[in-house]
DNA sequence: CGACCCGACCTGACACTGTCAAGGAAAAAC
DNA sequence: GTTTTTCCTTGACAGTGTCAGGTCGGGTCG
């Protein structure tokens, strides 16, 4: 524990306790203690236990964005395709961020400018995406609910992979490209 | 609380708790003296807190498999969009419920083949859904990928309204069904 | 009838949780 | 050199899930 900052490293622990068991049954002590401070020094850097899912989300977010702006730069033939891959490789890579994200009683983006923010940054990368892929003809609420297609397609997708139930009714997938590929090309959205 | 049965009682108030405020903060405590009894009293009818959320689940994969069945009675024509209104119409009048069905550290299903039969007797009217309106030449893949695909787009849109993020994004949704219309003709699925 | 059991509930205790309060050491600012 | 600020400490509190051990009424059975 040749520790950067104790931040870090409580950071760190928590998102790996939350991808392996979930958010539930973290402990803000536990988390103290593993690194090996007294149980109250996490409180200097979180004003609370529910701050540490708020930053873990903002890092969630801002990464998230990060992946969709790459896929915003392939060719537009597979840009679509690379949004949802982008979306869910996103979420199995980073399981701990994703199941708190999207967990309206861990993290409220309500009273949250700055979460609000970054959430909806990721949100506009997939807008930018099919406004460019529906052309200029195309109108608002039209790029609206293909905007809200895909990204529900993604999340769902990405849901059920995380929490299993795909996964043990379709068999393990072997070769996740070419599975996100025929879930695309079966949901006509790519 | 001239009540049926205290078993009736938990797991009423357990549901509306989690779906107003999440199911973290359901304490077991709480729920037995809300209800007027010690706070052993629930470990009669569940043996953990963890049972209160597998009787939650239990009931809603009964609950959703039923809307479901009922949805496959619809004109063929209409039979896809139905589905997925039947979906996402269980999740919004059940978020308690639909919370806790997908948490795999509420409630896993790897070693609770009750559980897990309730589960997929839902997941089978998709596909049942599904062969119907591929037809005979369909292969058992592009079977499962369409339902994949059908699955991940009811659940992702189930989700993200029920946590709040879709409607922040485009506004309150004033009618569901040309809602979820919209949606699914922009997906290829409907 | 009395003995027995069993289901439904209670009281008591345990370790553990998040959080308020107060302090302390050491570095930084003035 | 004194004050302030940063980072961490110990101590206490109510609330939590759960193990262990009652109590008490209603049924079964000899």
């Amino acid at each position: 524990m040749a520790n950067s900052t104790l931040r870090e490293t409580i950071l760190r622990t928590a998102v790996d306790h939350i991808a392996e068991h979930g958010p539930d049954s973290l402990s803000f002590r536990k988390l103290a203690s593993d690194a090996g401070v007294s149980h109250q020094a996490p409180y200097h850097h979180f004003v609370d236990r529910r701050g540490v899912f708020r930053a873990i989300a903002l890092d969630g977010f801002t990464r998230l964005g990060e992946s969709m702006m790459h896929a915003l730069s392939s060719p537009p033939a597979k840009q679509a395709e690379a949004m949802l891959e982008a979306y869910v490789d996103f979420a199995l890579a980073n399981p701990g961020h994703f199941r708190v994200m999207f967990r309206r009683d861990l993290c409220e983006m309500e009273d949250d400018p700055e979460l609000r923010g970054f959430a909806d940054a990721a949100f506009d990368m997939l807008v930018d995406h099919v406004r460019g892929s529906l052309g200029d003809g195309a109108s608002i609420s039209e790029i609206r609910a293909r905007a809200t297609a895909m990204w529900s397609l993604a999340h769902g997708l990405a849901m059920l992979l995380i929490e299993g139930p795909l996964e043990h009714k379709v068999g393990p997938i072997t070769d996740r490209r070419a599975f996100i590929r025929s879930i695309a090309r079966q949901s006509g959205l790519a």
